[in-house]
DNA sequence: AGTTATACAGTACGATCGTTCGTACGGTAT
DNA sequence: ATACCGTACGAACGATCGTACTGTATAACT
């Protein structure tokens, strides 16, 4: 069998990582294994193993590609829309739209990061914490920009609606995906909405899905 | 060393599946293992496993009794209130209480569990969503008691109330124990309670905890 | 008092875990 | 032509996984 060329290697590194972000959105991080992984990637696992040193390397650079991914899919389109609420009511349609699409083949990778490692001490904790936090305050700055503009009730801490937008799209999502119910995303999407005042029209799906 | 009685017996297997609670409600229900559980409790692997006959069926063990502790802690002091919005406010203190004492020392145990099996099929899949589908039957319930007794508005439908309840609960406690962020629960909380119309206040925490 | 059932310990099993070797090959630089 | 570096393989490491089987001390029953 022929061995990788060094411009595949870069490659295969990558696509190695993208296997793996697929295999732990159902699994967990935790559910990686180096076996499993290497055998699905046809290779063997001292050739995986050896890209990065030790699992937790892994890890971490497969936690790094998720939150790329759920950029790239969530915030990158919404940065579009005009910073406030109009930009919200994007990031919100992205985020349902992200999950309605499988971007994560087994539902948002950060929530399932986040419960792996909200009760356990270590880097890949401190990774996702960062992330989280730095989500909520991306949210927060939205929600501070359409504040100031008038476009939330005055009483409405920016804070809270971060935290509210946040906790609705990850639990909806689980309580969805975990009881096979396919209204679930449209009434979080509709939830959501509520949160930053907006009416729940329209539906993303098409009219004779609903 | 003298054999248990029959007598210690069954309190035995319980200490065992509660031990097994708090430790899943950290490391998961897949990361039980028979050894380490076994070394905890003190005992060899087999005599553990002989009680159950398979790990899968200590798994399932473990989740009724997690199930019967957040009945305990939750639906039980709340269903001492009546039906309908004020049974309703019962829940969300209740629930905001046992995540703030730590009825499980990870975290809403079956927040975990949902993650872990919300995309993967099997036994414990089917018990978790068979669980999530029942509370937010419960949640329905009321929502739609207090909704026909005209203490909600006309146009919630009390279905999207228990989901919306379920979602705030699940992601503010993961978000919240995630990031270390002390006000999350009270946030939560507020949130939840907005949710079914009410006003923030009161807070559960002592005054001078804010 | 003798029998049966129960509850565990002990041991061993094959499988798989993450990791570490020694080695072989392709590509690049000297 | 030679030396070197990066990549990946195959084999093996000790540890741990879940499970099966055997032995035995105790409790409960006849």
């Amino acid at each position: 069998m022929p061995r990788r060329t060094s411009a595949d290697a870069a490659e295969s590194r990558a696509s190695a990582i993208e296997t793996a972000v697929d295999l732990a959105s159902i699994e967990g991080l935790e559910g990686i294994t180096i076996g499993r992984l290497a055998g699905t990637l046809g290779m063997s696992k001292s050739g995986l193993i050896g890209r990065f040193g030790d699992k937790e390397t892994l890890q971490r650079a497969v936690l790094d590609a998720a939150i790329q991914r759920f950029t790239a899919a969530v915030w990158e389109p919404a940065s579009r829309s005009a910073p406030g609420l109009a930009r919200l009511e994007a990031i919100i349609d992205a985020w349902i739209t992200h999950l309605r699409d499988g971007v994560f083949p087994g539902g948002c990778f950060v929530t399932t990061a986040s419960v792996e490692y909200d009760a356990r001490p270590g880097a890949l904790h401190d990774d996702v914490a960062r992330a989280v936090r730095r989500w909520l305050v991306v949210l927060e700055a939205e929600a501070r920009h359409a504040h100031q503009a008038g476009h939330l009730p005055a009483d409405r801490d920016p804070a809270d609606i971060a935290l509210e937008l946040h906790s609705l799209a990850s639990g909806g999502s689980v309580a969805g995906r975990l009881t096979a119910d396919p209204t679930a995303l449209d009434r979080t999407r509709a939830a959501m909405r509520r949160t930053i005042g907006l009416p729940a029209t329209p539906d993303l799906r098409s009219p004779e899905a609903r």
